[in-house]
DNA sequence: AATTATGTTGCGGT
DNA sequence: AACCGCAACATAAT
């Protein structure tokens, strides 16, 4: 489920956690996870944690004195990130139950890493989508080259965004999913968005109007920013390390509320699909 | 018990 | 090129 508030929460709370600390040990549980590479081990032997980084979903681990090694962590939708030390495991991604971190490595348990001082990181991920990469500048690059601007930042530019809208002809909805033309969104923010923006979700893209492109990004860009400010919509975090408590979830104005009175106006809520994805809106409020 | 849904993305086919 | 549908996989809910 991550989107980009939830790879941004677990980001900053990984870095907090592991900047500076050196990998002694790398083991891999399930090699899927980590592309099928077996040199995956023994190449993050003895590397230290400078940096982590995050394009739209895509996390980027940096390592100091190495300027050609990245490990890119994508969560896709239920991957893990859980960090232990005396103190107990801090872990974020999708929800998580109590048997996902109460014992560690578990069944869902695809990489565990030990650093010099004794404490560890897990990747769990329940369905094998997502992964642990190794990669070098070029490949990060061309990755990274492929990702479109994120509405949260503030640079965004609408005007742009706007007229790249006229070349689509397919759904509002399916073009805000594709990660090329904006990143960050995933299936909750953008319902939450063209709600806000007052925009059906089947709309053709290259019927919406400069102002209602604009509503867009704007709302988009602030959703995900009050989400990040509150921990993303389904993070969840244990042992609180940082006094950071808070739910997205409690705001979501039309995801799951199927059959539930719309918040403006009072209509019902309802569910149809749209690009393939479970969608909700009013169809009261959106035009 | 079989079917359907789930937060993502990349692929192959039209 | 753009777009659709589905596969990757596991589990919970209907």
């Amino acid at each position: 489920m991550p989107e980009l508030p939830e790879v941004e929460t677990v980001r900053l709370q990984l870095l907090y956690k592991l900047k500076g600390k050196a990998i002694k040990k790398t083991k891999v549980f399930e090699r899927k996870s980590v592309g099928q590479n077996t040199h995956f081990e023994k190449t993050l032997s003895g590397k230290t944690i400078s940096q982590i980084d995050r394009v739209g979903k895509l996390m980027i681990f940096c390592f100091a004195q190495e300027d050609n090694l990245f490990m890119l962590a994508h969560l896709k939708m239920t991957g893990q990130f859980f960090f232990s030390d005396k103190n107990g495991v801090m872990g974020g991604g999708h929800s998580v139950t109590k048997t996902d971190w109460q014992k560690l490595p578990n069944k869902h348990t695809r990489v565990a890493f030990t650093f010099s001082d004794n404490t560890n990181l897990y990747f769990n991920d329940m369905r094998k989508f997502g992964y642990l990469k190794l990669v070098n500048m070029e490949e990060l690059q061309l990755i990274k080259s492929k990702f479109g601007p994120e509405p949260t930042s503030k640079n965004f530019d609408v005007l742009a965004f706007s007229k790249k809208l006229k070349n689509h002809r397919t759904s509002i909805k399916a073009l805000l999913l594709n990660q090329s033309i904006v990143a960050g969104l995933g299936n909750i923010y953008v319902d939450e968005t063209l709600f806000r923006a007052g925009v059906l979700p089947t709309r053709l893209a290259n019927q919406v109007t400069k102002s209602e492109a604009g509503k867009i990004a704007r709302f988009g860009g602030l959703i995900m920013n009050k989400a990040i400010s509150v921990g993303g919509t389904t993070f969840q975090h244990f042992t609180d390390t940082t006094g950071k408590v808070g739910n997205y979830t409690k705001q979501l104005q039309v995801f799951g509320k199927q059959n539930t009175p719309c918040p403006k106006c009072g209509n019902l809520i309802k569910k149809v699909r749209v690009a393939g994805r479970g969608t909700h809106y009013c169809p009261h409020c959106q035009k």
